[in-house]
DNA sequence: AAAGCACTTGCAACACGGTTGCATTTTAAT
DNA sequence: ATTAAAATGCAACCGTGTTGCAAGTGCTTT
C-alpha cells in the first residue's frame, strides 16, 4: 500500500470506474514509478480469500480502459504496470534484473541502419534488460 | 513435405535422435528457409490421429537439443523454426507479415546511444516486424 | 438516511494447453 | 531375429483463462 486511499479513489472516479475494494487494493500495489507485477505476484499480495476470477476481470478492465499496460517480458512472463502518461504501451521498456522495475523508455529503438536492402520496417516490440541507474549506483558504492 | 526422407533421416541421426515417424513428419513441415510454425499450425498439418502429447514432446525435445528454436512473436504466439547455423536463438529475427516467414537477422540490434546515463545494457529479445525483400518486390511489380 | 438500479462480485463450471505416469509399441544395435 | 532402450498412446491431472448467473455492493437520487 504505497498511495493513500483518497488518491486511488479519485483516480478510479476520474476514469469512470466504481471504487470497489479489490480495485483499490490492486491499484495500491501497482502504485509507484517503475512498479510492474505479474498477475500471480498481485494475487499473492492480496488477501488470500480474494477470488481469482475477480482479479482477472479487474486486470482485464484496467487494461481495456488503458489504465494499466500489459507488457510481455520474455514470452513467459507478462507484467502489469500503471500506464502513466503514455496512452499505448507500444514504446520500449527497460527491465532492471536487480530491482525488477520496469521503466518506459520511448527514446529507445532498433538500429535500422543494418536492415538489409528491400526489407521494410513496420514495428518492433522492445524490452531491454539490464541494470537501472539506481541499482548501478548502489553496486558501485558497495564495491568501493 | 519439402525435403526428402533421406535428408531428414540423416539429419535426425546426426543429432543422435531416433528416426521415428512423427519426428520426420514434423521436421518435413519445418524444412525450408524462413519457415516458422505455431504448434497448432504443425498439428493441423499432421495426420488427424496424431497424439497431441507426442507432438508436444517432440517439439520439446527438438528445442532442448537446439534443433529448433522457439521464438516469441508478440507475447501471444510463439513459433518453431529450424535452428540452422545458429546455436542459440538469442539474436534478432525479422517477421514478414505478408508471407509469415521468420528470418534470422543477427546483425540487427537496439540503438544504445539513447540509453540514459547510469543504465547498463544486458540483453534484448528482438523481433522486428515488416515486409521482407521478396514480398516488397512482388508488391512493387503488381502496382506498376 | 433510505431506496433503487446498475454494476460488481463470488461461485460453479467449462475450455484448453501443458504435463506426467505407465503400459505398450517401435527403433536401433547385436 | 533377438533384445534392450527409447518412443508412443492413453488416461488423467493441473493451472489459467473464460463464461453465466445469482447474490451483493457502490453510487445516485430522493
Ligand atoms: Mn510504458
Ligand atoms: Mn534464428
Ligand atoms: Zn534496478
Ligand atoms: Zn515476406
Amino acid at each position: 500500500m504505497v498511495a493513500n486511499n483518497k488518491d486511488i479513489s479519485s483516480f478510479l472516479k476520474t476514469h469512470g470506474l466504481a471504487g470497489t475494494i479489490i480495485r483499490k487494493q490492486v491499484l495500491s500495489h501497482l502504485w509507484g514509478d517503475g512498479v510492474a507485477l505479474t498477475q500471480k505476484e498481485i494475487e499473492e499480495k492480496l488477501p488470500p480469500e480474494t477470488d481469482r476470477v475477480t482479479l482477472y476481470r479487474t486486470l482485464r478492465l484496467f487494461t481495456e480502459k488503458g489504465i494499466v499496460h500489459k507488457i510481455v517480458l520474455n514470452g513467459e512472463t507478462q507484467k502489469f504496470k500503471i500506464a502513466g502518461r503514455f496512452r499505448k504501451s507500444d514504446h520500449a521498456h527497460f527491465y532492471c534484473t536487480k530491482c525488477h522495475k520496469l521503466l518506459c523508455m520511448p527514446q529507445l529503438d532498433v538500429d535500422l541502419s543494418d536492415l538489409p536492402e528491400g526489407f521494410q520496417f513496420s514495428s518492433a516490440r522492445l524490452v531491454v534488460e539490464g541494470i537501472c541507474d539506481t541499482c548501478s549506483q548502489k553496486n558501485q558504492t558497495q564495491t568501493q
